[in-house]
DNA sequence: CGGTATCCAGGCCGATACTG
DNA sequence: CAGTATCGGCCTGGATACCG
């Protein structure tokens, strides 16, 4: 930029159309809550649950955790919780013994699930790059040893 | 399904183009380390600091925790080396005195920015609507106390 | 079955001090 | 300036036991 070039020169910098030059970015409160809500959006198990159940449809409480994988049902319950209360998901309770409880996503669910479709592409898409990145990476702190 | 009708019908289910059957669902294996993937990007501060070298380009190490704001360097220089590490930035070290280290974007970099796009854009649009969802929750929850 | 309540280990993360 | 190293609190999240 300023004539003084790096050690490294960004020879790979594709002009990248700005993409998400995001509407909110004017205000800064705005975008703190924005963020926020990616915080509890973007967690690890809130993401696998939405998977299932777009995938799934309607799915009762053991179903999900047996789908997901790996689970506790503490963190089951409180993940399935915390996207009721942001109303990704609906709770049906059916009076029946022994109890009977079914999950299913909300339209916003639903929206979300496709929201993050382009991530979960995206990982699919780069795994094999990111691993090797990895590796290499790995591979010149060992070097440097 | 079996004929026992819940209480709450799906009555809101409008139908949904499974827009994210995602390729790779069919093996398991595969399958889990697309989602170990997600679990390190879908970091708070990673999505932050991807967010801040989309926008701002270039920049040094301490201009970057100064956007981020209330970050520490601890957090910023591991998020940094784990982005590095997966090959989503370049980290470029200038022979100067003081030093001078800048970190970019690259390609791949670029594209997961892109693939998160469509998450913020959602969690601006629906803001109100999860702000609202969690008010009449809390509500409930109070209520029922 | 679908939770809640309790205990507790591990790691996340900030604060601080020090270095090239 | 851009880190590394160390300490310590806190919170996450698993394991277990119990309830309606």
């Amino acid at each position: 930029m300023d004539g003084t070039e790096p050690i490294t020169a960004a020879e790979g910098e594709s002009l990248f159309a700005p993409a998400c030059t995001h509407p909110t970015a004017e205000d800064p409160a705005i975008e703190a809550l924005v963020e926020a809500i990616i915080g509890q959006v973007a967690d690890k198990w809130t993401l696998l649950v939405l998977e299932e159940l777009t995938a799934g449809g309607t799915l009762r409480f053991t179903e999900i955790g047996r789908r997901v994988g790996g689970i506790s049902q503490k963190m089951l319950t409180k993940t399935l919780r915390e996207m009721e209360r942001m109303g990704l998901v609906t709770r049906t309770v059916h009076p029946v013994v022994p109890p009977h409880v079914d999950y299913a996503l909300t339209d916003l669910g639903h929206t979300l699930g496709a929201a993050f479709c382009g991530v979960w592409t995206w990982a699919a898409e780069n795994r094999r790059r990111i691993e090797t990145a990895q590796a290499a990476f790995d591979e010149r702190e060992d070097a440097r040893r």
